[in-house]
RNA sequence: GUGAGUGUAGCUCAACUGGUUAGAGCAGCGGACUGUGGAUCCGCAGGUUGGGGGUUCGAGACCCCUCACUCACCCCA
């Protein structure tokens, strides 16, 4: 309202963010259209829940010691005093959504998926922003480890129907309520013993998350951490069993896969398997795709005890490794002379529209030459030229862009000729 | 939160050791061709060089501050 010149740039997108312009909504489309029909074939079905959640929530579920929790969720107070946290992750939201509707008391399947944004107060970098979207599947009630390696296997699938190559499928087990203590004390034992002799980074590790070092990309730190003991020699006996029929399910899918001791996924709620899909291509932020299995999540929660597994992929980073069929454009620009044939052409366009044929035709004051320029710059595969004389006897010239043929055409030819005539 | 790098037109980039009116390609619009696109040629429009301060006769360039973006640590999708 005030006098003064207009901002240059009056706001911008929150640090973090993105505009998904159109040309770039047209690959999420895809790809959200051939995620959909991935698990739908595997007999999941879509569940939605709201974007903010009640804080506790997740406190409860992703853990009060995680980073994520403590740092980097969007937590806020509602007018009503409530405190509200947008979501960081979906997995709490379907355990959530499955216990308050009873879910688990109907016959169908407890399998789901969803697509959509999820928010991180993270710095951000390649492959990492603070909204960020994610496929998310889960699996209830299903103790099998033929499960988890199935999940896996629908992973790969709709991988290679995007054309995502140079993966890397990374698992590990990390172990129950039973077996996980006794393996992160010996740890921390073992790192406390040669801390002197790692860098500066693993020191501070060896006190904090001491399964990181195996990730240290100094040699001399990997060389020492191979000596350190590896979870998989203190599983308990009903995890060991879980962890070895995962793997050889994966060998029957015939999916290769790597052992990778520092698989723990920076969640608390993960139990036995854990896994991870890696890619080349994608900078520090290697991976597309991560998960495992929950089976206390439920029952903690005051829930049925119901064991669970599934995995989240980020959306972001799967775009920038997919690789797309360029989208190709099918449309018929209506390119019209004065006012007579103005208004022939928006009655034509109606008609073709509502016989499915997508039309474009723009309002400005643009001679025909100028809009054939317009239809050949957007792609259009036909022009249609309606002038005086056209609208005399009813015919058109309906121009093929791509051969630069021309023929006349009246309404009922435009629908056979355009082939789609039977929408 | 820590560290490094980069900011010039819508996009990609020029502008010598500081020198006069900051240029080009692409994209946009118009014309050559007033009813026939893509090629070519010509023209038009587009900038407070991210912002602020300083040094200097003179700053896009050098110094300081700030903001933004990028990459990395951390963590994760």
């Amino acid at each position: 309202m005030s006098e003064d010149k207009p901002e240059k740039q009056p706001v911008s997108a929150i640090k973090g963010t993105h505009d998904i312009l159109p040309k770039e909504a047209r690959d999420w489309q895809r790809v959200e259209a051939v995620a959909k029909a991935t698990f739908e074939l595997y007999g999941y079905r879509e569940i939605r829940t709201p974007v903010f959640e009640a804080t506790e929530l997740f406190e409860k579920s992703t853990g009060q010691t995680t980073d994520i929790v403590q740092k980097e969720m969007y937590t806020f107070t509602d007018k009503g005093g409530r405190s509200i946290t947008l979501r960081p992750e979906y997995t709490p939201s379907v355990a959530r959504a499955i216990i308050e509707h009873r879910l688990d008391l109907l016959p169908e399947p407890m399998r789901y998926y969803f697509i959509g944004p999820m928010f991180r107060f993270d710095k951000p970098q390649k492959g990492r922003f603070r909204q960020f979207h994610q496929v998310d599947i889960e699996v209830f009630g299903e103790n099998d480890p033929a499960i988890d390696a199935e999940i896996i296997e629908m992973a790969n699938h709709l991988l290679k129907k995007l054309k995502v190559t140079e993966t890397a499928v990374l698992v590990n087990s990390v172990g129950c309520r039973n077996c996980r203590p006794a393996y992160l004390k010996d740890l921390r034992a073992a790192a406390a013993a040669v801390e002197a002799s790692l860098c500066p980074d693993c020191q501070r590790k060896a006190e904090t998350n001491p399964l990181r070092i195996f990730d240290c990309k100094i040699e001399a730190c990997r060389e020492i951490a191979r000596g350190f003991p590896e979870i998989t020699t203190y599983l308990d006996a009903d995890c060991a069993e879980h962890f070895r029929k995962f793997r050889s399910y994966l060998d029957l899918y015939g999916i290769p896969h790597r052992i990778e001791p520092r698989l723990v996924r920076g969640i608390d709620y993960y139990t036995k398997t854990t896994f991870e899909i890696t890619t080349a291509k994608l900078g520090a932020q290697n991976s597309i795709l991560g998960g495992g299995r929950y089976d206390d999540m439920m029952k903690d929660f005051g829930g049925p005890d119901i064991s669970a597994t599934g995995f989240a992929m980020g959306v972001e980073r799967l775009l920038s490794v997919a690789e797309l069929e360029p989208a190709s454009d099918d449309f018929i620009y209506l390119a019209y002379m004065g006012n007579e044939a103005k208004k022939e052409a928006l009655l034509l366009a109606r008609f073709l529209r509502s016989h499915g044929v997508e039309c474009l035709l723009e309002f400005k004051e643009r001679g025909l030459k100028s809009q054939l320029g317009r239809a050949s710059k957007l792609g259009a595969s036909w022009a249609l030229i309606i002038g005086e004389e056209e609208v005399g006897k009813g015919r058109y010239q309906l121009k093929n862009m791509k051969e630069g043929t021309q023929i006349e055409a009246g309404k009922q030819d435009l629908l056979e000729i355009l082939g789609r005539s039977d929408h």
